[in-house]
DNA sequence: GACAACCTACCTACTAGTAGGTATTTGTAA
DNA sequence: TTACAAATACCTACTAGTAGGTAGGTTGTC
């Protein structure tokens, strides 16, 4: 019965992709009604401000991101495997030579609206939290080993995949799975 | 004898900084004649185009690392304090709450002009080759101690050295430092 | 008098956003 | 069942402001 085309969804979707290539100051509404062959007023219909669709698109991130972990909590996979899976989150990127959504907004940081800066700190906690609850349990049960705090090393992991993703626009794609080898050369026992 | 304002050397400082603020898409002529209370056409003066500003702007980045580099090399330091020296170059960008020009060029890539893109690719590429061959000659030495290649530490220093400072923004300066030891545990034999 | 370093005044294109109109669908009440 | 109102999802046409950039004039110094 949903035949009926979801055009808030495709306006998410397009100003998604614009957000992750070219950062939230380097689109505009008119590239999407381009794309999406509608009439800029349109856009303003189903997002009046354009601070509005930025949140909008950092809500849905983080629950996205809230189902992917309880997905991966209700499987049984040994934790190696699941920090495998942590990072092929941030593979997708690479493919398409897009940044992450944490690294957009927060190159951009200075620049949002007060609600999208709030927002921006609601879903980088989020995955902090995950990342680093799921290193202090690996390394508790004996398939991690890594020295100091799980907060330090879910911060170095974090900002490692990050920035190699930005880092692998100028230069080649392999770049990024030799740091992900490099950062679980470092964690699992 | 240099009494004499150097309007294009402001120019640039103020630019460098609104780009390490806002990112390229986030700061316009306007922003730095408003500064330096000059007109607007002022600017097309030193730097008819904005592309002209932004090469200007990485090519003396690329000239300033080259003589710290010597700077470095000529001192006799310990590899470990001489690392301690190549992170702190990234602390600067953490007390102003600024992303390192690396990161800043990376996430803005795809909306630069090709002469912004190929002087981001040398500048890259420099600061990567001295890494690369700084820790491998460390190693050699004995005085770090890494599993995996120099190419691979060096991406993984660097890529989290560039993804922790874009972090602070959001989060707390405190993760710099956090990092910064967490590199220094895996690399410092 | 030539040149450097600024200026005023302008241009075209784009930005986010608004006002108000028009088809099409949908829920409801006679 | 049909009439009709309301909501939905678009449209045209506009606004004020900003973007990067140009033409050509003024001022001060060697």
């Amino acid at each position: 019965m949903d035949e009926k085309i979801d055009t808030k969804k495709q306006i998410m979707d397009i100003a998604e992709n614009l957000l992750l290539d070219r950062g939230y100051n380097g689109f505009s509404y008119k590239d999407i009604a381009g794309t999406l062959n509608i009439k800029n007023a349109s856009i303003h219909y189903h997002f009046p401000k354009k601070t509005d669709l930025g949140v909008a698109i950092i809500q849905r991130a983080t629950n996205r991101f809230q189902k992917w972990a309880d997905y991966i909590a209700g499987k049984d996979l040994p934790y190696s495997k699941k920090l495998d899976e942590f990072c092929l989150l941030f593979k997708k990127f690479v493919e398409e030579k897009q940044v992450c959504l944490g690294g957009a907004l927060e190159t951009d940081f200075k620049t949002l609206p007060e609600e999208m800066q709030e927002e921006t700190r609601r879903f980088l906690s989020n995955v902090f939290q995950w990342l680093e609850n799921f290193l202090a349990t690996g390394r508790k049960k004996g398939e991690f080993n890594f020295p100091g705090t799980a907060k330090d090393q879910a911060l170095l992991t974090i900002a490692g995949l990050q920035g190699v993703i930005q880092i692998v626009r100028v230069t080649s794609p392999a770049s990024f799975d030799a740091t992900v080898k490099q950062i679980k050369r470092y964690v699992c026992a």
